[in-house]
DNA sequence: AGCACGCCGACT
DNA sequence: GTCGGCGTGCTC
């Protein structure tokens, strides 16, 4: 909606149909979009009379010293007339036909405009990496060894003939490295010890210092020659298969025969291998019966997408009143609409999900689900694949390349299916799609930080739901503000919005209770542990009942810092201005220090470095110390840690939470991933050791982020037979957040909540836009903020806030400082020329646009 | 990103 | 004087 005072760049897709009927043969020039950073306007090519190529079609182009992947915008019949025509290079080749339909080509423009990133930028984030390969250059020994007398060296040898006279001298000589200076004899000698003498120029100028000179050097004797290696594409993998064409005959041996049975049996079609693995049959066999017309052999692209665990199938479960009205509403939808599912904890959401998407597969349509974070939910994963079987992929970030490319793949078919996703997948290249769904929809991390675009799945999935025509289905139990205002804005203009509510868990369970304990007058009372009387009754309780439950940790900022007893000394990140966390994971490990911004790891000193006293020890809440306290007061407590340490892996989470299902631990203690979407029924207690942590945060939605985690781990509790119970320890219980949580009150919490935003005019009422610039050099950074801001203040429809340095000034050696721009969406305000106030940033000052900024920390 | 070019200080 | 460091700018 605010698009239209934002400069729309002139790149919306060609009319290819027009310009391309008229005469092929006029059009013989191409712009196009190269995937190079810092390289954002249009290239002019060439057309070799062989290539047909239409707008949208992704090619491969000689740019500057490397071949490079481009997409064609548009077809020129005459190139600009400014632009010296012997600068004009060729298309080299077409890497794949156009699959950008119009709808997909619209969303990724209005992408780029509304978050100010160049075009190629978003194309990089929805196209699967690969794609748009890149060629590299590599440096080899000429000469009787090496890869030289092999394959066919790239054309460029003969190129060089200058140096030919001098090389054959140098033939004579037996070690040429006598007269070579040092960086090429380096070089020389790296190169004399690879078995194919062969290597990257990135690897050599990574392990010789100004290793372009000594080659430089080695190429003008001729000792070595420079080549380009094609673009590594992520090719289709391929493998043989045979189909059976004729019936079985009496022309046959009857080992012929056996082979024909075997393939019949398999309903006539066989991967070649296995075919020869169960006859114990060599392919000669499979020759003749080719020949003779019995079988074909073809060689067919296998996919390799994530295979689940195999799965007993699920059909449609009975739903309650609320959930059958909701699914109503949306299977009646037709073409865009957003909806809203506001479902408490337990209230059978997905269910809902997989019944709306049923209906939609059979009539050839696709489903897009996204999801927070995918590792996160093997459950949901493992719903949809019980209910939909193959009909299900996943793609995310966390995918081998093979595996995104191919699942990319699929969905380009166009065979009806569901696609599960983390944000990026919003970009998912389905056609037909029926329905998208965003689970958690008032999740962060639906949200990129960086690098741009800094896009929310939620903006983009709207503006596809509207450009495909479909609907968009929000759910939460703790809806984001954002979409409530949203769904009630649009639904009171009549537009297709509809706020759905679940207000019951299913079966009639009831909501946890929550019981709020005040640590102060835990302290009071004498009780010095970490734990309040209640929790550690309720943990006794658990054992003696054998029952499951879960403690919250909220960790964040100095929670597990390491520091002296003697002399108060903090070990600190020397890149970042943070203190190094204390990590421990396993019980021989070595106890590390770990940075959480930068990943800088050491050792924890014996002593302290400032006062050399044996007295450092580490301070704080985190995970480690809740779980040393738990092994100290609750010794037979089987407990499993589930965090950022313990979930590393690929697959731990499941791991993990499949020990916790099968009962192996009573405990699940965990940070921020126990609060998204884990469906543990054998729950029946939920801790949250110190709320407070969350409550005082200084931004505007900590209050939210506070309501919506508080309320998404007490939902944790008490979604089996068995009832559940949520204890919250904090030493604020008056706070507003608390009320709300005790009370299960969404309601009147977004109430008060909204007349805050809306007096203050932040969103969703007020829009922001974040500037964060960042530096090596802190003068610089924090003058170039200045300029910035005072350029900006001579509007007057925005209003400024700082420039301020961010809450942790430096991060991995960047001092980092950040402008807000507050504006109201109504005013349509005069937004900065980004250009202009780019133009401020000295080079060595980078500066990141964040539009609907979350994290402004 | 790569790879030029061109400027500056430290050595033969 | 050249070599080797590093900042700046271009790639159809």
């Amino acid at each position: 909606m605010y698009i239209n005072d934002v400069n729309l760049s002139p790149l919306v897709v060609a009319q290819a149909s027009e310009s391309y009927h008229l005469d092929t043969t006029l059009n013989r020039w191409v712009e196009v979009l190269v995937d190079c950073p810092g390289s954002t306007g249009l290239f002019t090519y060439r057309l070799p009379a062989q290539l047909e190529i239409k707008p949208g079609d992704i090619l491969s182009v000689p740019f500057g010293a490397q071949q490079l992947g481009a997409i064609a915008i548009r077809l020129l019949a005459q190139p600009n007339f400014n632009l010296p025509p012997e600068k004009i290079r060729e298309v080299e080749d077409i890497v794949s036909v156009g699959f950008f339909p119009s709808a997909y080509w619209e969303l990724l423009n209005r992408v780029a405009a509304y978050y100010y990133t160049p075009l190629i930028q978003v194309i990089r984030v929805a196209l699967p990496p690969g794609l748009l390969g890149r060629s590299q250059r590599r440096i080899r020994l000429v000469g009787d060894r090496g890869a030289g007398g092999l394959g066919a060296p790239s054309g460029d040898r003969g190129k060089r003939g200058q140096g030919a006279g001098k090389s054959s001298y140098l033939l004579v000589s037996p070690d040429p490295s006598a007269f070579l200076t040092p960086t090429a004899r380096q070089v020389w000698e790296l190169l004399q010890g690879q078995a194919a003498g062969d290597y990257s120029f990135i690897y050599l100028q990574q392990k010789v210092k100004s290793a372009y000179r000594g080659i430089r050097e080695l190429l003008r004797f001729g000792l070595v020659e420079s080549y380009l290696e094609p673009p590594r594409l992520t090719r289709p993998k391929l493998q043989k298969a045979v189909t059976l064409t004729g019936t079985i005959d009496d022309d046959l041996t009857n080992r012929q025969k056996e082979i024909l049975e075997v393939l019949r049996r398999h309903n006539g079609e066989l991967w070649q291998t296995e075919l020869l693995q169960i006859c114990n049959a060599s392919s000669s066999i499979l020759k003749t019966l080719a020949q003779k017309g019995y079988i074909v052999v073809e060689e067919r692209e296998i996919l390799r997408t994530e295979q689940g665990p195999a799965l007993v199938g699920d059909g449609a479960k009975s739903l309650t009143t609320a959930q059958a009205s909701a699914l109503q509403t949306i299977q009646t939808l037709d073409g865009f609409a957003q909806v809203l599912l506001h479902g408490v904890t337990g209230s059978g959401k997905t269910e809902v999900y997989l019944q709306a998407i049923a209906p939609l597969l059979n009539q050839g349509k696709s489903a897009l689900v996204l999801v927070p974070e995918i590792g996160l939910t093997p459950q949901l994963t493992d719903r949809f694949r019980a209910r939909f079987g193959n009909k299900v992929s996943v793609y995310h970030s966390a995918l081998s390349d093979g595996e995104r490319y191919d699942t990319w793949r699929l969905m380009l078919t166009g065979e009806p299916q569901v696609v599960i996703g983390t944000r990026s997948a919003v970009f998912a290249p389905l056609p037909n799609l029926g329905l998208i769904i965003l689970d958690e929809e008032h999740d962060s991390s639906f949200k990129q930080d960086s690098p741009i675009p800094t896009y929310h799945a939620r903006t983009v999935a709207q503006w596809r739901a509207e450009l495909e025509n479909c609907p968009l289905v929000l759910g939460s139990a703790t809806p984001s503000l954002e979409s409530l205002v949203s769904v009630r804005e649009l639904g009171g203009k009549g537009q297709g919005a509809y706020y759905l509510t679940l207000p019951e868990r299913v079966n009639s369970r009831p909501l946890p209770p929550v019981e709020i304990v005040d640590m102060r007058q835990e302290l009071q009372h004498g009780n010095r542990s970490i734990f309040s009387r209640s929790l550690q009754a309720a943990l006794q309780e658990l054992q003696e009942r054998k029952q499951q439950g879960i403690l919250f940790i909220h960790r964040r900022g100095h929670s597990t810092f390491v520091s002296c007893r003697s002399c108060g000394y903090v070990m600190e990140c020397p890149h970042c201005d943070v203190s190094l966390a204390y990590h421990h994971t396993e019980e021989k490990a070595p106890e590390l220090l770990r940075c959480h911004y930068c990943n800088y790891v050491r050792s924890h000193p014996k002593f302290c470095p400032d006062c050399s006293s044996p007295y450092l020890k580490f301070f704080g809440s985190g995970t480690q110390r809740v779980t040393q306290e738990l092994a100290r007061q609750f010794p037979h407590l089987r407990l499993i840690r589930f965090d950022s340490d313990t979930t590393r892996n690929k697959g731990s989470h499941r791991t993990l939470l499949t020990q916790f299902a099968n009962g192996e631990a009573d405990l699940l203690v965990g940070t921020q991933m126990l609060t998204k979407g884990l469906d543990l029924p054998q729950v029946t207690l939920v801790g949250v050791v110190a709320a407070d942590g969350l409550l005082n945060l200084s931004d505007y939605r900590a209050s939210e982020r506070a309501f919506q985690t508080l309320t998404q781990v007490a939902g944790r509790a008490g979604r089996g037979d068995d009832p559940g119970r949520v204890i919250v320890q904090t030493y604020t219980t008056e706070h507003a957040v608390i009320a709300a949580v005790r009370s299960h009150d969404y309601q009147s919490f977004s109430q008060a909540e909204l007349e805050q935003r809306q007096a203050l005019n932040y969103p969703p009422y007020g829009r922001l836009i974040l500037l964060r610039l960042s530096s090596l050099d802190p003068i610089q950074v924090q003058n170039t903020a200045q300029i910035i801001a005072t350029a900006l203040n001579t509007e007057e429809e925005f209003e400024i806030l700082g420039p301020a340095p961010a809450s942790i000034l430096r991060v991995a050696n960047r001092y980092r400082w950040q402008i807000l721009i507050k504006f109201a969406p109504e005013a349509l305000p005069q937004l900065p020329d980004w250009e202009e106030v780019r133009s401020l940033c000295p080079s060595s000052v980078s500066l990141t646009i964040d539009v609907d900024p979350i994290n402004i920390m």
